[in-house]
DNA sequence: CATGGTGTACTATTTAGATAGTATACCATG
DNA sequence: CATGGTATACTATCTAAATAGTACACCATG
């Protein structure tokens, strides 16, 4: 479980953390009954307050994602990958919602917008290639 | 010119007061000597704080899409289309980099990506039929 | 049973964004 | 030349986010 937080990425930091938290369950690489990396290891590997990362944690708990596990540390439950499959389609969307839609404001016609999202989902997919084959 | 401000858009009101006066610049809607509309008179429409506006009006003149005309108000600059479309182009490729990025962080395949996107991109030009037929 | 690692609670401080209110300098208009 | 609309500057206040530091309750481990 390894967080990477963008100071400027527009979603406070509290967020990145619980999106990223979903994201790692939605995708199976971390499974129910897994420990979470407690509050200060998280806050020291992030390079972030220890009350931030308790603060994701909160609200991940308080989602069901999370539960407690005395003197131990915080485990995903069960009911977490169903959960948080459906979560990251829900969140995604709404982001790409938001930006299309500015883009649609701009005055861009549709075949424009096209053209930009092509454009970015080929580097991404580049730098995807990347990762994978180094 | 008509502001229209998402208060949880993720971006500070200012900038994106600075934003759409750029993409109306960018699309034509507004032109060079044109007047933006004044201070007091955007903050009334947008149902927001003077300063804000201001705030947003002094980073335009600092980028030199605007000028100021004593007395009168501010205007359009003669190189600000150039440089408007220009930046549109950037931001809304920042912004749908990030989004993308996301994305892909999630686990997401990149089919399953392109659904997403496309369903998004679906929704948006339905949309956009209706506001320009109705 | 003492140690040390868990989460949690609490208060205080800092920063950015936004609001509120006031004051000022400018000038087009009548 | 007075009026009123323009941008601008300034101080103060408020909120959310983040940081800082301290304290506490819990319990697995040795």
């Amino acid at each position: 479980m390894l967080l990477t937080i963008d100071p400027n990425n527009g979603l406070p930091i509290y967020d990145q953390i619980v999106r990223q938290v979903k994201f790692a369950i939605a995708s199976g690489a971390l499974r129910p009954g897994e420990l979470v990396p407690s509050v200060r290891e998280a806050a020291k590997q992030a390079a972030v307050n220890p009350n931030t990362v308790a603060r994701a944690y909160r609200e991940l708990q308080a989602e069901g994602v999370l539960r407690r596990v005395r003197g131990t540390g915080l485990a995903v439950t069960e009911d977490a990958p169903a959960y948080c499959r459906k979560e990251r389609v829900k969140l995604l969307e709404e982001r790409l919602r938001q930006v299309l839609e500015e883009a649609a404001q701009s005055g861009l016609s549709e075949a424009e917008l096209r053209q930009l999202v092509e454009k970015q989902l080929r580097l991404l997919s580049r730098s995807r290639g990347r990762r994978g084959s180094s």
